[in-house]
DNA sequence: TATCGCATCGGCCTAAAGTCTGAGATGCTA
DNA sequence: TAGCATCTCAGACTTTAGGCCGATGCGATA
């Protein structure tokens, strides 16, 4: 932990990516190696540096921010992700931290603290705004009295799509599947896909894991 | 149903191909689509004709049975197989009924009885010879005392591949578990190679089933 | 010392998985 | 009737997984 902290930035503002670029570099511990303007230059670019810590905007053009956390984490599973956000809502930061970010900070914050978030993050050590930080509390409590746990901030799965769910659980491939509910793999492919999006996974055997542990498949 | 049950048949002996063809043929409802010399071929003529049964001789040149087994169910999962074998011993029926095979009968059963045995796979209904159903009886009997339950049968996972399977089971991708072991993803996949073999497993998916249903994993 | 199990990696290859886009057929509901 | 969601499927594509070779280094053990 000698050398410096490597960071990519993702803002849709040219002028944020500047000043948090110039600035970040005064800190001294801290290199920028690339920024992004949108999502998927975010994921290109993680993929190529693989950086300590990935600053991104919650709010970019193109693809949801959910999905580009998702996605930075599938190329660069070592990369902690800092979300930065002027939203104080509770709607986005579980998805959010459901998807791999790790910390989620408001734009207000003060420059200071920005750097010492950063230097956390790439510690391994996760912030959360104050204000953000209550209404996690109050999602996930709320979460929790809700029942099985989460219709609150993932989607509901349709009949079909826990059918297959089942099937993935037990283990059987798409072929398998397909054989079992006479449909083609091509429809189970479309399903399988959609239940990923729907749980914020990246793959089926996250979604074996997933059933397991919310219990809807029992030994 | 009103079709003839489709079949593939795979022996090493060239006589006992012959003879069994033209037996088989002559029940009226068997059709034999393909023959094969060994383990591999009989995965090839599967995945070509997908036949509702597979007669399997357990002893063939070539790899294990158990992988033949596997590998049929895998690119044809409607496929029952049928383990035809001359060896009484308990050894290999467990390994066989975990790698997908349903039914498993002597070599000297009366060619009715084998006749019958095929009808019954194809309807779904697993056929195991008394004699050998004795020895499976035991064995399970025998693997739930043993323990967690299993050792019996299924070799040991060493240290390392007990980490990664931990990983697995927790949704992990390759890369994401070299990162975590600091080991190549290569080596990564050497284990989760050897995690399957010995599991007799196809995929991670299964591979973290299978430790969520042994409670290797815990919510 | 020779051997064996284990962990580590490499290359090469095939097949399965997953994404994206688009589209037709239901059936329910505003 | 006009949406709207669901289920179905197709083509084309990229990536991951997994198998099958082989190879090295290391420690325990016969």
């Amino acid at each position: 932990m000698t050398d410096k902290i490597t960071l990519i930035l993702a803002d849709d503002h040219a002028m944020v990516r500047k000043g948090l670029t110039s600035f970040l570099e005064t800190a001294g511990d801290i290199d920028v190696m690339a920024v992004a303007e949108d999502g998927t230059q975010a994921v290109t670019a993680a993929k190529k540096h693989a950086p300590d810590v990935v600053l991104l905007d919650l709010f970019m053009p193109g693809q949801p921010a959910v999905d580009t956390v998702r996605q930075i984490k599938k190329v660069s599973p070592r990369s902690q992700i800092v979300m930065v956000t002027s939203h104080e809502g509770d709607e986005y930061v579980v998805p959010m931290t459901q998807a791999g970010a790790t910390s989620y900070i408001l734009k207000d914050t003060t420059p200071e603290d920005l750097i010492q978030t950063v230097r956390k993050a790439a510690a391994g050590e996760s912030t959360i705004s104050p204000r953000i930080a209550k209404a996690l509390v109050s999602a996930v409590t709320k979460a929790r009295k809700a029942m099985p746990g989460d219709e609150d901030f993932r989607e509901d799965l349709t009949d079909r799509e826990m059918e297959v769910l089942h099937c993935i659980a037990d283990g059987m491939s798409n072929m398998a599947i397909a054989e079992k509910l006479t449909i083609s793999e091509k429809t189970v492919k479309s399903h399988v896909s959609n239940i990923l999006s729907k749980l914020y996974l990246t793959d089926r055997t996250q979604a074996a894991v997933y059933a397991w542990r919310e219990g809807i498949v029992k030994k």
